[in-house]
DNA sequence: TTACATGCAAAGTGTTTGCATAACT
DNA sequence: AGTTATGCAAACACTTTGCATGTAA
């Protein structure tokens, strides 16, 4: 069975808790990678028991953004978005060579959203999320680059 | 003729100056929207005397991209990507009402995004370039949600 | 029971690619 | 002159949609 927050969590959210949208933001939230809408279709579809259509997923995850509980993050070459559930507010490194998205934080991390927020509410503004991307390139990446260069 | 600043930008980028990069970056360095694909090459075509194909649009979008010097940014809803050009750092108030995408900065916003360029380098993360979003409803669809709900 | 969600397959849209032509240094 | 970029059109991939069936409260 599936925690008991999920469920939980779609009702505070105003969202029907079907048996689809429980695994998918059951899903979410239990990867620590941030998917796309292709794995999450075949991920669930082979390790789970339960069947669930490429519509319904884009439909869900469409429902999901929408309703501010998950955000679109762009890797910068690939075309498919990923997905990704918003515990708390973090931001991401997402390396330009191989596409990897790290999930960063610091302490004061909130007090500098806070900041931007504020800049937001100057522009009479409404914020409900945010989605914060560093590009670059990861350690190991880099590591690779040396090797390379070594030749 | 072009700012002669355009074809410099391209030259200290390793880009070749070719007349479609040009006219491409100008528009994207002279226009304070965030153009979609779409919009710049039907604007260039209509606008200036010079046409550009599509797939030349895309390739050298992609290309700026892989040279940092443009990045995508989503809106919530919509399917197309936005391009930007990144002429000094800023963030994006991005409207999920009606998709408009407005820059924001403050004094010490350097100050805040260095926080986070020094918590990447913790991770041995290079950061190259960023791009920060704070989704929410904008003035304008703020008072329109107003007028609706007074009826 | 009534409204709403799902699944399938087909349609739609945005993006990329191969190859011939043209442009840049 | 040799390399690199462009343009066209076709191919490709991802996402959405319509409608019949199934599910939730």
């Amino acid at each position: 069975m599936f925690s008991m927050n999920v469920k939980k969590i779609l009702q505070d959210n105003d969202i029907t808790p079907t048996l689809q949208r429980i695994v998918i933001l059951n899903y979410l939230m239990s990867s620590s990678k941030h998917p796309t809408a292709d794995q999450i279709f075949n991920d669930i579809n082979q390790d789970q028991n339960v069947t669930i259509s490429k519509a319904t997923v884009y439909n869900t995850l469409n429902y999901f953004i929408e309703k501010n509980l998950v955000i679109k993050v762009m890797t910068s070459k690939c075309t498919q978005p990923h997905y990704d559930y918003f515990l708390k507010p973090h931001f991401h490194l997402i390396c330009s060579k191989c596409g990897k998205i790290i999930d960063a934080n610091y302490d004061n991390f909130n007090n500098d959203l806070n900041h931007m927020v504020l800049e937001a509410q100057k522009n009479e503004f409404k914020v409900s999320n945010e989605s914060i991307n560093l590009y670059g390139v990861c350690k190991t990446c880099l590591e690779n680059d040396e090797e390379d260069s070594d030749n």
